[in-house]
DNA sequence: ATTCTTATTGAAAAATATTTTCAATAAGGA
DNA sequence: TCCTTATTGAAAATATTTTTCAATAAGAAT
C-alpha cells in the first residue's frame, strides 16, 4: 500500500502540498528539516506554504510514512519511512541516511534492565552513526582497530 | 572527579548560575528544558537569566556532566549524567528517567549492518521508554502478554 | 585583604522556529 | 457540474534560541 492508499484510507485528501512534500523526500538521501523541505520545493517550481510543510510532516508522522531523525543538535529533519519496523543510519560527514531493518534482538537487552528498573519497557529509539561508504572512500576514512 | 573539579581542570569558573542549574537538574527525577530549569530557579529564590541557562546547558553537555534526552516530541530536555557510558529509560506517564549502564553489547547488531550498508559505526543513540514501577503501581498498568 | 585580569553574566534586541486563525480554495464524492 | 468540507496559505501571534555588549564577579596574583 502506497501513501497515496493510505491517506485515501484514513479519508484524507491526496492534495499538493503533500504530493510535493513527498516528492522532496523522495529526492533526497538525507533528512531534511521543514524549512529544507520548503526551499527544495520552491526551487522545483512548486510553490506551497510553509505552514503546509509543518502540517503535512505531523500528519505523516503520525501515519507512519516519514520518520523524525535525531541527531547531535538538529532533531526536526525527517525522512521517508518504509512500512514496518526500521531505524536510521546516518553519515556524520554528509548526512546521507540508510534504513536498516529493526530485526535486532534487543530483547536479550531488556530483560536485564527491566529486572533492575522495574520498568516495563515498550519503546526504543535506537539510531547509528558512522560513516558511510562514499565518505570512507572520499576521506580516506578507514577503522581504526 | 565531581563537576565543580571537571571545571577547575578545563580552566573554567565555577559561578553562580552554573551551581544553580547543577542543583535545579540534582532535585529533578525527570529531564528539564531550558524553560523548565530556568523557572525552577527563580521559584527556588536563585535569580539568574534565561541566557545562562542555555550557555549552562550547552557547556555541561560538552563536558559530559549533562546530556539530552530525546522525546516523541520534545527533544530540549537535559539530565545530569553520571560519568560513563549510559543511555536513558524514561517512563511515559510521569516522565521521570533513570539511567541504565551502557555494558549493552550492540557488536552482534553492528556487524551485521556495517556489512550489509558499508558504513563504520561509531556512535548510538539508544534509549528506552516505558512505565515505571510507582506509575504501574498507581494505574494498575501491567504487562499484556 | 586588595588589586588585577578576564571569563562570565544578563538585559535587550535580533534572529529563528513554530503555532494559531480564518477566509479562500480545491479534492473528491454525489 | 455541483456540493460538501478537508485543506491551504497569508498574516499575526507565540515561542525558542542566539547575538551583542557593557557590567560584574571568579579566582589568581600581589
Ligand atoms: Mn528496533
Ligand atoms: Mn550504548
Ligand atoms: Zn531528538
Ligand atoms: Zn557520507
Amino acid at each position: 500500500m502506497d501513501w497515496q492508499e493510505k491517506l485515501n484510507q484514513e479519508g484524507l485528501r491526496v492534495t499538493h502540498p503533500r504530493r510535493v512534500v513527498i516528492s522532496v523526500l523522495e529526492q533526497s538521501g538525507t533528512p531534511l528539516s521543514p524549512q529544507a523541505i520548503h526551499r527544495r520545493s520552491l526551487e522545483a517550481k512548486e510553490e506551497i506554504g510553509l505552514v503546509s510543510v509543518y502540517r503535512t510532516l505531523d500528519l505523516l508522522t503520525e501515519l507512519g510514512l516519514v520518520r523524525r531523525v535525531h541527531g547531535q543538535n538538529e532533531c526536526q529533519c525527517y525522512v521517508l519511512a518504509s512500512p514496518g519496523h526500521y531505524h536510521h543510519l546516518v553519515c556524520q560527514h554528509c548526512g546521507s541516511a540508510v534504513e536498516f531493518s529493526g530485526m535486532e534482538d534487543l530483547s536479550s537487552l531488556l530483560a536485564p534492565i527491566e529486572l533492575e528498573t522495574g520498568f516495563t519497557i515498550n519503546e526504543h529509539l535506537l539510531q547509528f552513526s558512522g560513516v558511510c561508504p562514499e565518505c570512507q572512500r572520499r576521506t580516506g576514512y578507514h577503522d581504526q582497530e
